[in-house]
DNA sequence: CAAAGTTTTCAAAGCGCTTTGGATGACAGC
DNA sequence: GCTGTCATCCAAAGCGCTTTGAAAACTTTG
């Protein structure tokens, strides 16, 4: 069923069939009422696709996921942030198309999106320091939004972070609070954006206890279960090992785990360790007391909240660019404690 | 720059820059090629929108992704399996759409996506025992793919499915070889359909042993990492406890192994444990040598796979539909050993 | 009761593309 | 020279919607 079939079977113009059902003015309460009842019935539903072309809006928004050929990994936050932003989407009425582009072609996908024109706005994920996406997004002239920020970039852009640097400074100054001395950074890839703003919130909290930056204590790698296990064996075979772990995400934080157990010690009583944690709904913290103290932020809930700020751009173009800085909670679990006195 | 332009820009007509860019006989080499060129040159790249308007095909594939609204969860296995279907669509120049939908709004979902034409073609994830929605998808006459299958429905459809009783049955034989007489099923939902296969496997196994069916070995839930913890501490509470799991998930073993090392005791001795591995990105399932044996298939690989599938359907709509059975790989790894001898 | 306003409805153009059904030359064959 | 055949190219219609500008129907007013 179509507009113009509809018209016909109810005896009106396609104008009026397509202006009732748009809620405009000019149209009486009772064609109003009848025309809307017999699209119901007829289940009439107007074609996305000339509707769009006829109003120049494609209703849709545009996620061009990075998929980093060398790791061959999606990155597990990705389905939790979608779910949120799906949810603002939805609500307004808006659809949600996704390219997962290998890191080489993401430049040609956003081009290729902008000049496609089926899609209305763009979110950048998992920018970098200095991320030349930016300037290319400002350069086609799609409203865009960043989920995170890109140091270096200068002009403005929509965007919505966590205060990475702040979160992990003030969990590496609880841990120096617990006499812990020796600190191990387990980051994420710190080219990476948010990875290179945590290690900055890290080695301040340290200076400014005073405390050494061991560059031996410092890791930066895709965050997987597996580097997490890999790096407490490694660091634990130092001569001189960390008491503390500050991991850049829970699924490492697992591995961490794994090696302390593996080792036969406990965690939150010989060694600490605090996680980020982003709320993820299949990797809850703990069910009553959390497992791993942690830095949480929901990446939901950033989802649901960046896709708004890219709305509200597009629907008042000329206003200011939103941003938005959410802060972490610092929540204690059952994974840190005093550090062992020194032997 | 739209057709028009390029065409006024070429002295040519819309008509001849179409045909010559889509590649018809009707065009000679020489303008082809000019055509092209300044194709390129201006980045002219067809409105989607007009193009899916006129052709009638909207080069979009649209995945209606379930939101449990009890558990609030994503399927963390989707993130690989978008990852997966995203390579094919990309391949074949198809865009990928997605609804976020509460389960009580799926219907719904469905017929909009039919009736707004904005898509091709739709995948239908997680499907459940005798799953309506396969029905309604065939009523809507929209090709469809499931990634899974629904046990009790009749007629053909295409899907694409791992063979989960087969896998269940096999790695329970295994335990079984190995002296294993107390075996927990830590489950999926049995709702859906997959977790009630690989059930049926199970049972298949132990009565073809001649060993008891114990319902109070037999669990079935949300696939956390939670959940696979607080069954261990509960199963290993009983009287007569279980000296293996069997997991349906790589998530919630991981919460049987860290309940099994909190206990004192070691995965692989005293306690074994197969568990199906989807083989996600982000938790590898160890290095070198398996953490855990398991019941691999990678469900990137099969979103790769069933957006062929579906593709195939779209592009030759007389044929047969498609269907594909994988079977999982059991290997070996060191969470399974003999059982302790009987005290 | 005609003129002026208001409300309600409509015909037709346009969004950017594909595709049908010619038109135009060039060239060969009779 | 005329017809038939190719090889190229084109004008115009159509996809299903929105929107402009105008007409029709109905009310109000002097």
């Amino acid at each position: 069923m179509n507009l113009k079939e509809l018209a016909a079977y109810l005896n009106l113009s396609q104008t009026t069939v397509s202006r009732a059902l748009n809620g405009f003015p000019e149209v009486s309460e009772a064609t109003r009422k009848r025309v809307a009842a017999a699209a119901e019935q007829h289940n009439y539903r107007p074609n996305t696709r000339a509707k769009a072309l006829a109003t120049g809006r494609a209703m849709a928004i545009g996620h061009v996921i990075p998929l980093s050929s060398q790791h061959e990994m999606v990155n597990p936050i990705f389905g939790d942030f979608i779910a949120g932003a799906g949810e603002s989407y939805a609500a307004a009425g808006y659809d949600m198309v996704l390219s997962l582009v290998e890191d080489s072609k993401q430049e040609k996908a956003y081009r290729e999106m902008a000049s496609k024109r089926n899609v209305d706005g763009i979110v950048l994920h998992a920018p970098r320091m200095s991320d030349p996406r930016i300037g290319l997004l400002r350069e086609i002239g799609l409203p865009f939004a960043v989920h995170g920020r890109a140091s270096d970039v200068e002009g403005d852009y929509c965007w919505l972070d966590v205060n990475n640097k702040s979160a992990f400074e003030r969990a590496t100054r609880f841990l120096i609070d617990l006499g812990h001395r020796r600190i191990c950074l387990v980051n994420g890839l710190e080219s990476m954006d948010f990875a290179w703003r945590r290690r900055a919130g890290y080695a301040y909290a340290l200076q400014a206890a005073g405390l050494p930056l061991d560059p031996a204590l410092m890791f930066a790698e895709e965050m997987t279960e597996s580097y997490g296990y890999r790096t407490v064996v490694a660091t634990q075979a130092m001569e001189d090992p960390p008491t503390a772990y500050l991991v850049s995400s829970i699924i490492p934080a697992m591995g961490v785990r794994r090696a302390i157990e593996d080792s036969g010690r406990q965690m939150g009583r010989e060694i600490s360790v605090i996680t980020h944690d982003d709320d993820l709904s299949y990797l809850r913290n703990g069910d009553e007391v959390p497992q791993f103290t942690a830095t949480v932020s929901s990446v939901q809930e950033a989802g649901r909240q960046l896709a708004n700020l890219l709305l509200d751009q597009i629907r008042n173009p000329g206003k200011p660019l939103p941003t938005r800085l959410l802060e972490a909670q610092l929540t204690v679990g059952r994974s840190t404690g005093p550090a062992p006195s020194l032997r």
